[in-house]
RNA sequence: GGGCGAAUGGCGGAACUGGUAGACGCGUUGGACUCAAAAUCCAAUAGUAGCAAUACUGUGAGAGUUCGAUUCUCUCUUUGCCCA
């Protein structure tokens, strides 16, 4: 028999949807939307198996979707700008832009092999002067709203990279590309002001209802809103200093306050700017690192500063005033109360300086003389040794009454706090979106006028330069504006920037006066849903609603808060790792599998050691490239596999073996489709069958069904059932009236997942006009019998097949006269009987 | 340390609102075909006992609710992710 030729089959269709412009989308009022997104990617060069994952479920849900009549939205572009094109350019001596180009080619090439049914005619590209002429218009409306703004500030610099990094890209206090220990200096930056939206972000969490609960949370604990109280406290000493004000969560530990501390930035520090002691400290500081695991962590050291501060609930109480370094200066207000009993931090610090250690708060499985010793206790419980507090329910309680107290005193009041910082976009870098401002003589701001956008980047340029390649540009600096000359700003946008609303441009790819069109944008948007990695839950899922909030303000045509209704957070795909004896990294093609042992495919004598699996990664050169594997099995062959293991939320392990068992599916599925055309197309028809359109409809039920919520891996099983039931029904029954009818909803169900082969099958059969999802007849969902299911004392110990709504008094009958029952209802009384209809009966038994 | 999730055969995983646990695939074993192998096809495959019918045990551990729990409640163990 004819093998199945996947390349023929699949460059047809594929030539086919792009001559046809099969998935050209246009507004259509008269169909309901569906605007389905999947995370665009970076050109990094080739496409990965993670980019296969996301955009086959983006890909299954949209033909589905499509099918179901939707007028589907299914656009891709590119985040072109970022630092590898630029590192990559300047090794290769290259134009980034040539650089970014050539990988969009090959990667859109490789997407177009996936089968993907993609709109290209909206393709965007990041880098391109048309989109982010777009985004420079933003910013400047930003600018006059007052969202942007620009400061002076403590940021992340990363020494490798040579480019500050947002709070979001530091993890655990190492830059998130380079690796490079993270440090802290001062430079003037370009800010976003998200922190004003901060309750606006969180409230809208409550709204998605489409959004897994675990990046909800991820958000709501970014945002970091916390409650509690703002407190004066008087200070005397020989500076000029009257109070300081410190923000605390727990006013309510106020008796055990044994020290003050402030940051190293605080303001007070300007009267130590001469002091050789306190710069030296200062020094030391800057090396704990910034994030507040090291803070936790490291040693807590502190400087002795001349003043005293007074406890505003106990004014007898002098305690000491300490800059310290665990104290942010960008936390509160850059100062704490110290109460060594109940924070772990002051703790540490109250050892080493040997300060007094006052338990107000003890365990409610506790005595009243319950002492802190070993370490701070920083649970629930009852306040004790705290005068007019003692007794008060810590820390829900007695932290709202003892704000009430100190509100009444005059001496704080109540207020939130967001860790939620301001973001900052100021980039030291050339490759990306050009800031459109310049500054006068004097260094005023200077808005580039809208009409003289894009502020294009200079092409040519000379990357191997120290610092921002963009700075060493004389002539490009230079702006007139008016007639009066002006310095243009270096600094370039953070990229996810550009990708906090490319969604709106997908919309209106070709619009030219403004980022989007508002009538499409009124149609499309919001994204119905977005699927992408669990990996961007905090950063550019949340700039993204900053974004739509951003736009939105103070703008009456504008009405979108937030841009995805639904995400799905594809799992990672993962392989086994493989070492050398000499604990160099092996890629799985350099490794063969010969009697269960792993050897080198160059020398099988060596043994190789096997890792773990984890996710794919250049570094571990566990990976499998894609175009390798479309080109040796087909895409359909790869996107069966992608999808058949593991729920799409989980990690997928690839495994050569699982990929090849879905090759030779589809290379049997080809041979079934070939003898049901031979019947359909040879045999005169038939009886009806209904066993086979009641399997039908059940299909097409668990298809639709499945497909609904993301059970991706159950659809591929139930593909196999049917294969092992369309095998059994062609070799057994003659009756084939129904054949043409149902396998072509057959095939229609499959199609979402294997686009090529569906579609080649229907057409072999002249099946292919009028394409939509199979509707199902629910009286052919509703079986005739049942299998009924008979326990004794809840065991399990008959099924019996029998005809649907049968009552109680029928069955027993029935029960009774089996000679298997006998056994166990002869002997012994019936105590009661529990009767479900169409389910089960239970006897229970004397014993 | 805090928050959230997860735990089902040798493996990945199914199981509707509490009602037949293990769908489907991989692997393994046996068989057919073959001079032989590959490929393909057929059969078996949770464990224990049994020729078998069948019986007992079984969804991380322990308790609870229930006629009945993979599913609900509590405690514990392990593990993953996020934040620190």
């Amino acid at each position: 028999m004819e093998r199945y030729n996947f390349k023929e089959v699949e460059n047809k269709w594929q030539k086919y949807w792009s001559d046809n412009k099969s998935f050209k989308t246009q507004i259509d009022k008269s169909k309901k939307k569906f605007y389905c997104l999947e995370m665009f990617p970076y050109p990094s060069g080739k496409i990965h198996m993670g980019h296969v994952r996301n955009y086959t479920i983006g890909d299954v849900l949209s033909r589905f979707k499509k099918l179901c009549g939707f007028n589907v939205l299914h656009p891709m572009g590119w985040d072109a700008f970022g630092m590898p094109a630029e590192n990559a350019a300047r090794e290769n001596k290259l134009d980034p832009k040539d650089w970014t180009n050539k990988n969009i080619n090959t990667m859109k090439d490789q997407l177009k092999k996936l089968g993907l049914s993609l709109d290209w005619d909206r393709e965007i590209s990041t880098c391109n002067e048309d989109y982010y002429k777009h985004q420079q218009n933003f910013f400047l409306d930003l600018l006059e709203k007052g969202l942007v703004y620009r400061k002076e500030n403590y940021v992340n610099w990363d020494p490798i990279d040579e480019t500050v990094l947002a709070n979001e890209q530091v993890i655990d206090g190492k830059g998130w590309r380079s690796g490079a220990t993270v440090e802290r200096k001062k430079l003037s930056q370009w800010f976003f002001n998200i922190s004003k939206f901060s309750q606006d972000l969180l409230d809208g969490l409550d709204g998605l209802k489409g959004w897994p609960n675990k990046v909800k949370t991820m958000q709501k604990n970014w945002i970091g809103k916390s409650f509690g109280c703002e407190i004066n406290f008087e200070v005397e000493g020989d500076l000029p200093v009257k109070t300081i004000k410190c923000f605390t969560t727990r006013p309510d530990t106020l008796f055990g306050f044994s020290f003050l501390a402030v940051s190293v930035d605080h303001e007070i520090s300007d009267f130590y700017k001469k002091d050789k002691d306190f710069l030296k400290f200062k020094e030391d500081c800057s090396k704990t690192g910034t994030t507040e695991e090291a803070i936790a962590v490291g040693e807590k050291i502190g400087f002795k500063t001349n003043l005293i501060a007074k406890n505003p609930l106990n004014p007898d109480q002098k305690v000491p005033v300490y800059f310290a370094n665990f104290v942010l200066m960008d936390y509160g207000f850059g100062a704490i109360f110290g109460c060594p009993a109940h924070d772990q931090r002051d703790f540490d610090f109250a050892k080493k300086y040997d300060l007094k250690i006052k338990t107000v708060v003890k365990p409610n499985d506790q005595k009243d003389d319950f002492e802190v010793v070993k370490e701070a206790y920083s649970g629930p419980g009852k306040i004790i040794n705290s005068d007019f507090l003692n007794g008060l329910e810590a820390p829900d309680n007695s932290v709202l009454e003892t704000i009430k107290i100190l509100e009444d005193k005059k001496l704080g009041k109540k207020q939130i706090n967001y860790r939620l910082k301001d973001w900052g976009v100021s980039r030291q870098r050339y490759w990306g979106c050009p800031i459109p401002v310049a500054y006068d003589s004097k260094g005023k701001i200077k808005p580039i006028p809208k009409s003289m956008l894009p502020v294009k980047l200079p092409e040519n340029i000379d990357l191997s330069v120290k610092g921002n390649p963009l700075d060493s540009q004389k002539e490009w600096k230079e702006i007139i504006i008016d007639g009066k000359k002006y310095t243009r700003e270096t600094d370039t946008l953070d990229t996810f920037v550009c990708s906090s609303w490319y969604y709106l441009r997908f919309c209106s790819p070709n619009e030219k006066n403004y980022g989007f069109n508002k009538d499409e944008i009124d149609y499309w948007m919001p994204v119905d849903q977005y699927i992408g990695g669990v990996e961007h839950a905090i950063l550019h899922l949340l700039y993204s609603r900053f974004f739509m909030r951003a736009i939105d303000h103070n703008n009456e045509e504008f009405n979108i808060k937030e841009p995805f209704q639904s995400l799905f957070t594809q799992g990672m795909v993962c392989h086994e790792t493989y070492k050398d004896k000499n604990n160099n990294w092996l890629s799985p093609d350099e490794v063969e599998k010969i009697n269960n042992k792993f050897v080198l495919k160059n020398n099988l004598k060596e043994i190789v050691k096997v890792g773990p699996s984890e996710s794919m990664s250049k570094s571990k050169k566990n990976v499998v490239d894609p175009e390798f594997i479309i080109n040796n099995y087909g895409a359909d062959s790869v996107r069966l596999f992608i999808l058949s293991d593991s729920p799409p939320e989980k990690d997928v392990q690839w495994s050569e073996q699982g990929m090849v068992s879905s090759y030779k599916f589809i290379q049997k599925l080809w041979i079934l489709h070939k003898e049901i055309y031979y019947k359909i197309t040879h045999e005169t028809e038939d009886d009806a069958d209904k066993d086979f359109e009641k399997f039908t409809n059940q299909l097409i039920v668990k298809f639709t069904n499945n497909l609904e919520k993301f059970n991706y891996n159950v659809i591929i099983a139930n593909m196999y059932e049917t294969y092992n039931y369309l095998i059994s029904f062609i070799k057994n029954k003659k009756n084939i009236k129904n054949l043409r009818k149902n396998y072509k909803k057959i095939l229609i169900c499959f199609s979402p997942v294997i686009p090529h082969f569906s579609n080649e099958c229907l057409s072999q059969l002249n099946l292919t006009s009028e394409i939509s999802w199979p509707e199902y007849k629910q009286n052919l969902l509703e079986d005739i019998n049942v299998n009924f299911v008979i326990q004794i004392n809840g065991k399990k110990r008959l099924i019996i097949n029998i005809k649907k709504g049968i009552n109680e008094e029928d069955l027993l009958k029935i029960v009774k006269k089996d000679e298997r029952m006998k056994k166990y209802l002869n002997k012994k009384e019936i105590k009661k009987t529990i009767f479900v209809k169409d389910r089960l009966i239970n006897f229970l038994l004397n014993e």
